[in-house]
DNA sequence: GCCTTTCTGTTGTAAAAACAACCGACTTTT
DNA sequence: AAAAGTCGGTTGTTTTTACAACAGAAAGGC
C-alpha cells in the first residue's frame, strides 16, 4: 500500500496533506487495496457500496447496457480520481451502473463513515480531507452537469461540437487527444457510431475540424 | 428569518438538528434571506457564487437557453431543497445555467466557507451539518446520474418511459402528477414538444398510459 | 508472414424526430 | 364580455438519425 502514497498525495482527496499524514491516515480511514485486469468489473450495477474509491492506476469506464444491448458510457475515471462517493452512504441505494477496467487498474478504498465522522484527536488533517471530499464531489457534480449539457443537445453534430470544444478547453489547446475510440465516443454521446462517423467526416470536409485516430484539431 | 426555521428543520441540510440549534446556527453560518417573484432570475449563467442556497418557499427551474433559443430544463428545485452547492467554491468557476422562479419563491443563503470550516466550539451540531451536506450533495449527484440515464435514451418514447417510471417510483404509485406542462417536459427531456405530444398520445392509444393535464397513470 | 480481429469510414434504406402551421379548449387580462 | 394569450393535440413535410451491411486499414496473435 505504501507505494501508492505518492499517487494518493496527488489526488484531490488528499490535496494539502503530507506523505506522513497520509500514511497514518490509511489505517485510520480503513483503507484497502484492490487490483483489476483489463476488462474486469470493478463495480457492478445493483451492488451496494460503503466505500469511497480512489483509482491509483489505470482507467475505468462508468457504463450501463440496456435490455437491447445499447451501451451508454456515463463517464471516464482516470488515475488519481475518486469514484463511488455518491453511492457510499446507506440511503444511497444500489449502484445504477457498472464500472469496468479499460486497462489494468488498481484501486484504494476507504470506509466512508470513517471519513465523514471526524475522529476528534488522532488525525489533525481529517478536517482537510472532509473539505477536500466536498470539493471533489462538487467538481464531479459540475462534470455531470456539463455532460447533461452535451446530451441535451438535439443533433449529433451539436453533441460533437460541445464535446470537442470542452476537450479543447480542458486540454487548453485546439489540438488534443480524446480517451475514446469511435464506438466509445458514440456510446458516450449516446448516438449511433456510423452516423457519428459520418458527421465527423462531414465536419472535416467542411473545414471545421481535422482528426486522425483519436487526435483532433479544431480549426 | 425566524419564520423559516420550521422549514429549514425539514431540509436535508438541517436534518437531525433542533429548532434552537438552527436558530443559533443561522448567524454562525452567515445566513441571509431573499424573496423572488414568479419569473424572476434567482441566479444567472456566468455569475459566481460563494453561498449554498436553500429554497424555503416556491419552485425553481434550473435551465439554459442556447443561441437558437432552445431551452433545456436541467432540473427542478422544490421547497426544502438545496442548490448552488456545486458552484459555491472558489475553484468552481461561473454558473453554467440560469435558476428561475417558477412561482413566488424565497431562499435562505449560507456562506459555504463557514459551513465546511468547522468552528471548534460554538456549534456542537456543525459536524452534523457537514455530514448532511455530504449526504445531500451525494443525493444530488445520484439524481444527475439518473437524469443522464434518461437523456442517454435514444428515442422520445424511451425517454418518456424512463421519466414516467421514475416519477411513479418516486411517488410510489402508478398514478401521479408531474411538475411540468408539456413544453416544460419536452424541454426537460430535450425533445420536440409536438413530437412528444404525439408519442404520448400513441402510448395512450396503445394502452400503456392514461393522462389528463399533468396527471399520469401507468397501466 | 499470414491469419484473425478490431477499428473506421461509406452507402442505402427505413424509421424517427424536428419543424411549421393550425385548431379548439381554457385562462387571464382588460 | 371581448380580446389576447396559453396550452395541448394533430397533421404533413423535411431533415436527421438509426440500422444494416460492407470494405479497406490497422493492430494483434500465432
Amino acid at each position: 500500500m505504501k507505494q501508492f502514497i505518492p499517487i494518493l498525495k496527488q489526488t484531490k482527496l488528499f490535496s494539502g496533506i503530507g506523505n506522513d499524514e497520509i500514511s497514518s491516515m490509511l489505517s485510520c480511514l480503513g483503507a484497502s487495496f484492490r487490483a483489476y485486469k483489463k476488462g474486469e468489473f470493478v463495480l457492478r450495477q445493483g451492488e451496494r457500496l460503503s466505500e469511497i474509491m480512489v483509482l491509483v492506476k489505470g482507467n475505468l469506464h462508468i457504463q450501463s447496457d440496456d435490455y437491447w444491448g445499447n451501451r451508454s458510457i456515463l463517464g471516464e475515471i482516470c488515475a488519481g480520481e475518486m469514484f463511488g462517493e455518491a453511492y457510499a452512504t446507506p440511503e444511497s441505494g444500489a449502484l445504477m451502473n457498472d464500472v469496468v477496467a479499460v486497462t489494468d487498474s488498481a484501486v484504494v478504498a476507504f470506509d466512508v463513515k470513517r471519513i465523514i465522522t471526524t475522529c476528534s484527536s488522532a488525525c489533525r488533517f481529517h478536517t482537510i480531507v472532509v473539505q477536500n471530499l466536498f470539493f471533489a464531489i462538487s467538481e464531479k457534480n459540475r462534470k455531470l452537469v456539463q455532460k447533461l449539457g452535451i446530451l441535451s443537445k438535439r443533433s449529433t453534430r451539436e453533441k460533437l461540437i460541445s464535446y470537442l470544444s470542452e476537450q479543447a478547453k480542458k486540454q487548453n489547446s485546439p489540438s488534443f487527444s480524446i480517451p475514446f475510440n469511435r464506438q466509445q465516443l458514440a456510446d458516450f454521446l449516446s448516438v449511433d457510431r456510423s452516423a457519428m462517423s459520418n458527421e465527423l467526416c462531414k465536419m472535416r470536409d467542411e473545414g471545421m475540424i481535422r482528426f486522425e485516430k483519436n487526435r483532433f484539431v479544431l480549426l
